[in-house]
Parts: C-alpha cells; sequence; structure tokens
DNA sequence: GGAGTGATGACA
DNA sequence: GTCATCACTCCA
C-alpha cells in the first residue's frame, strides 16, 4: 500500500515518527530499477518551540520548506558532505519533520542519502510515485520501538535529552 | 581521536 | 561582506 501526503499531516511528529518504523521508503532510480528499504531508525524533530530543528530560527529560503504541510521531502547538506533525508510532517505553518537515519541494515543518515542516490534536487519534492522516493506500508511487523536521545544536537539545551530518535528493536 | 567540507544564519 | 556553527563519516 502507498502512503500518501495525508497519512503524514499530523502534528504529533512523535507519533508519527513511531509509525514511519517498519514502513519501506521505495526508489526508483534512473534505470527504473525499483529498491525498497525497511525504516529502521528516525527522529523526530517537532515545531519550532524544539531548538534542535533547522527551523528555530523562523522561516527562511532554507527551512520554508519546513513549514509547508506533510508528505514532502526535506533534504539537506550537513557539515557540507552528507546529503540528509528528512520527512516534513505537520500541517501548514507548523514546521515539523522526522529524520530517516536508517534503513535495513544501512544506519547513519548520511548512508542512507548514499544508498538512495537522494540529493538537494529531491528537496521540496512531494513523496509520491511520480517524484521517485515514496513511501509505502507492506505490513512489517513491529516488535519492539526503542526511544533514545538524538544525536549531534549537544546545543539544543533542555531539548537534547528529548526521547525523540526510534529504533526498531526486531530480531532479525 | 581528528579532519574535511560547504550551506546557513548572525552580525556589521 | 566576514565569522562561527553544524541533525556526519571516514581514516587513523
Amino acid at each position: 500500500m502507498i502512503l500518501s501526503s495525508a497519512d503524514f499531516i499530523n502534528n504529533d511528529t512523535i507519533y508519527l515518527a513511531q509509525k514511519l518504523i517498519g514502513k519501506y521508503v521505495v526508489r526508483k532510480f534512473a534505470n527504473n530499477t525499483l529498491a525498497k528499504y525497511l525504516i529502521t531508525e528516525v527522529e523526530a524533530y517537532h515545531s519550532m518551540a524544539d531548538k534542535a530543528n533547522h527551523a528555530r530560527f523562523g522561516k527562511t529560503n532554507r527551512t520554508e520548506v519546513l513549514f509547508k504541510t506533510g508528505g514532502r521531502w526535506y533534504v539537506t547538506l550537513c557539515y557540507g558532505v552528507h546529503y540528509l533525508l528528512n520527512l516534513v510532517t505537520g500541517e501548514e505553518g507548523n514546521p515539523s519533520a522526522v529524520l530517516i537515519r536508517g534503513i535495513n541494515e544501512v544506519v547513519g543518515p548520511g548512508k542512507v542519502t548514499k544508498l538512495l542516490k537522494v540529493d538537494r534536487s529531491f528537496n521540496n519534492l512531494e513523496a509520491t510515485e511520480n517524484n521517485n522516493l515514496w513511501l509505502e506500508d507492506h505490513n512489517f511487523k513491529v516488535q519492539n520501538i526503542t526511544a533514545l536521545p538524538r544525536v549531534g544536537i549537544n546545543y539544543a539545551q533542555e531539548y537534547k535529552d528529548k526521547l525523540w530518535r526510534f529504533k526498531l528493536n526486531n530480531n532479525f
């Protein structure tokens, strides 16, 4: 079952992040081959109050897409080297997103985009088949989800210890 | 443990 | 315009 934008328009980012665990991200490459990857690790970036959220400074050219309605991709270059793939969630004006950190056995946001061959051209695109990158639900049975603190956000003060990183804990 | 890398926002 | 900062990965 293909998930549509409407499935990601929900202001409860934490809830959506957990729901994304066990779903599949599907990539259609230039040569028309399909690749499906199980989402195993995500982080939630929730609202402007979240000091780890890129949108914490307000709306700018970079973060504009975060303020739009859910179901889009937010791709950003980090440290000049790695692309990070986020799914925008929430309603218009509520800057929230879920960072996809791990798929199948590949864990690490930079590795995810490398494997998926995702770059900034996907930024602001909707997660649909037409854009060659979308999400599907194949009724994967999630046994257990572990909540962890997020990574690399020591500057986020009281938000750095929030357990907004979720990891699939199934025994493969 | 440490460097590389470049977009971004803050400030002048 | 400059400057510091950063949601990471790789190679020691």
